[in-house]
DNA sequence: CTAAAACCTGACGCTGACGTCAGGGTCAAC
DNA sequence: GTTGACCCTGACGTCAGCGTCAGGTTTTAG
C-alpha cells in the first residue's frame, strides 16, 4: 500500500459489469446511451469500465424497479457522484421519495383489498 | 322496498361510468375489450352497466397500480363475482398477494437506499 | 327542430426499457 | 490459422395501457 492509496483497478469489459450486475449488455449499452454511465474506449473501441460501475448499474436497477424513468435516475446522480449538492437536485431527490413513499402506501392499500377477497373466498370455499 | 328487494337500480353509460371511477371512456372500453367488464346494449348499440361496474373500475385501477395486467386481474375476477372458488383461483389470488408483497418489500429497500443518499448529501451541502 | 354533447367502430400512435437480428471487427487459445 | 467467445454499431421489434384521430350515429337541451 503505497502512501498515496491509488491501487488502480482495472478497468472492466462490458460483459463482465453485465454478469456482475446481473444485467444484458444491451441493458448496459441502453445505460449509457441514456447518460447514467460512461466508459473509456480501448484502442480497438470497446467499451472499458471502472470496477464501481457494477454498484451504479445495480442502483439503477433498483430504482427502474420503483418506477422511477432513466430521466429521473439522471437527474439525481449528481447528488451522488459530487460532494457538493444543487438545493434543485435535493428538490428532486425528495421529490422522487416522495413519489416512492406514495406508490408504497398504494401498493399496501392493493395488498389489503387482495387480503379481503382471499377472505372472502376461503370463507366460501 | 318491496318484499322481494329487486330495487333495479338504472343502467349507466359509459360516459357516466368513467366519471364516477375517474378514469377515460377509452380505458372503459379498453377494459370490456379485455374482458374485465360486460355491458349490455342499448337498442341504439350504446352501452348500458350496472352502476356496481364503479366499483369494479376502481378495484381494476388499484390493481394495474400495483403491476398486475389486464390477463391477471381477469384471472382473479371469479374469486369475486362467484360465490364458490377453485383452488386454482385462490392459488392465483395468492401468487399475486405475494408477488404485491414482494415489490413492497423492493420499493421499501429502494426507499431506503434514497433516505441514504438524502442524509448525505445533507451533511454534504 | 337543431346544435351540442355523447356514443359508436376501427385503427394507428405513443412511451420506456430493453430484446433481437444483421453484418462485421478483435483476440487469446490451440 | 482458425475457431469460438466477446465486442462493435445501427436499427427494427415488443408489450401494455391507453391517447387520439377519422368518420359516422344517437341522445339531449333549448
Amino acid at each position: 500500500m503505497t502512501i498515496t492509496e491509488v491501487a488502480a483497478e482495472p478497468l472492466i469489459r462490458i460483459g463482465e459489469v453485465a454478469r456482475a450486475a446481473g444485467v444484458s449488455v444491451r441493458a448496459v449499452r441502453y445505460y449509457e446511451q441514456q447518460g447514467l454511465i460512461s466508459a473509456e474506449r480501448s484502442p480497438s473501441g470497446q467499451r472499458l469500465y471502472a470496477p464501481g460501475t457494477v454498484d451504479y448499474v445495480r442502483f439503477f436497477q433498483q430504482m427502474y424497479a420503483a418506477g422511477l424513468t432513466s430521466r429521473t435516475i439522471a437527474e439525481m446522480l449528481p447528488c451522488m457522484e459530487s460532494g457538493h449538492t444543487d438545493a434543485a437536485q435535493r428538490a428532486i431527490l425528495r421529490t422522487e421519495r416522495d413519489r416512492i413513499q406514495a406508490k408504497v402506501d398504494d401498493l399496501q392499500s392493493a395488498l389489503d383489498r387482495l387480503d379481503e377477497i382471499i377472505e372472502v373466498t376461503n370463507a366460501h370455499p
